[in-house]
DNA sequence: TGTACATCAGTGAACGCGCGTTCACTGATGTAC
DNA sequence: TGTACATCAGTGAACGCGCGTTCACTGATGTAC
């Protein structure tokens, strides 16, 4: 087993990343320990400043690293409407609503976002576009720069109803708004640009 | 100066809840320490629990005095469309997103209660509703039941696009999106209970 | 009215614990001659 | 090929600090006789 070498080392810091994006959408942010982070990732707490400067810097990289991999994940449907529709439907789902730590970054972290320093900010920003102009091509490959504000406040709309679905303490009910959700999800996105 | 008696300590408790309110909007649950929140209501670590069971039960006694404070402010608008217009727009206005700590409870914490334990969750659900129905009532008195979940899920979709404008490390696209949720969000509360 | 005692809100120090961060050290791997 | 040294990833203990919570105590207020 190799344990020397850039490969190696730039390989466990790929593992912290993803156990550490995990734990964060479980626990929060501040609600996850850099001992605890380390542990998860079969480490102990001294090695985590070979890899990053602070938590901080963690943080940006491993919310960048999930909203990677909710791109990929988007990337999985089909383009054009019927993708679209599929896409929003699972997003809206009782199954993601029920497991944060495999869901949206987005839906788990965006208030604790919110409140970190500019740095992490800019890399939340810069990913979460990313996304919003891959969903833009697939819908509307002409006019992507009107469509990127629609689809972002789509995006946020798809946000804050998974989030009160998961803060209810009546399932029933939040099943409905899940519902709901969607209808106003493609109702928006079916929208003209000027409504 | 009254020191003493049940008016005063009840006085201080809502003092006590009142400046935690705040500050948990501003710093986030986990990130307002026990010590800080007393110190903001001028009185020191030990007293505290002559208030409160736990830390958890502040947050939840917290929450529904932010959510009580945020019925009244809705209810200083108009009955009728032209209100719920004016609503959203002040909801989803860049002065609302640049002063979290005076804002809405949900914006600020939402995805920080989806966390927290059942009973806490239980209080929020309970003091959202009563929001949603006030707002149900002001727009269509006939169909309270149909419209609790309609409007709820317009609060979700503000509530969304608020954190995501707060998120945002462009304030130029954030505006954008604000005023993109608006015509979202009157666009979902004009659509018939079935679109 | 005066005095002894009970009740009360709040103080401030301390509890054990986990936080983010630092650092001397270990042992395995690579390199030079 | 063998050996001495450099480099590296990771360990584990420690730093000062703030966490949520507990508790003996203070001093002001109320009550009983």
């Amino acid at each position: 087993m190799v344990r020397y070498g850039k490969e190696h080392k730039q390989a466990t810091r790929q593992r912290i990343v993803e156990t550490a994006g995990r734990r964060f959408k479980r626990d929060g942010i501040d609600g996850s320990g850099v001992a605890t982070l380390m542990k998860d990732a079969g480490l102990t707490n001294g090695a985590f400043y070979a890899h990053f400067e602070s938590k901080e810097d963690l943080v940006a990289t491993a919310v960048c690293e999930q909203l990677r991999g909710q791109r990929e994940w988007l990337t999985s449907f089909e383009p054009g409407r019927a993708g679209i529709e599929a896409m929003v439907r699972t997003y809206l789902s009782p199954e993601h609503r029920d497991n944060p730590e495999e869901g949206c970054p987005s839906a788990a972290l965006l208030d604790e976002i919110s409140r970190c320093a500019d740095p992490t900010k800019q890399a939340y920003t810069d990913s979460v576009l990313g996304i919003i102009d891959d969903i833009a091509a697939r819908l509307a490959p002409r006019d992507l720069r009107s469509a990127r504000v629609k689809v972002l406040s789509v995006y946020a709309l798809m946000v804050g109803t998974l989030q009160l679905a998961r803060a209810l303490a009546d399932r029933r009910l939040a099943d409905e708004v899940l519902e709901q959700g969607i209808r106003n999800a493609l109702a928006a996105l079916d929208a003209g640009p000027e409504h």
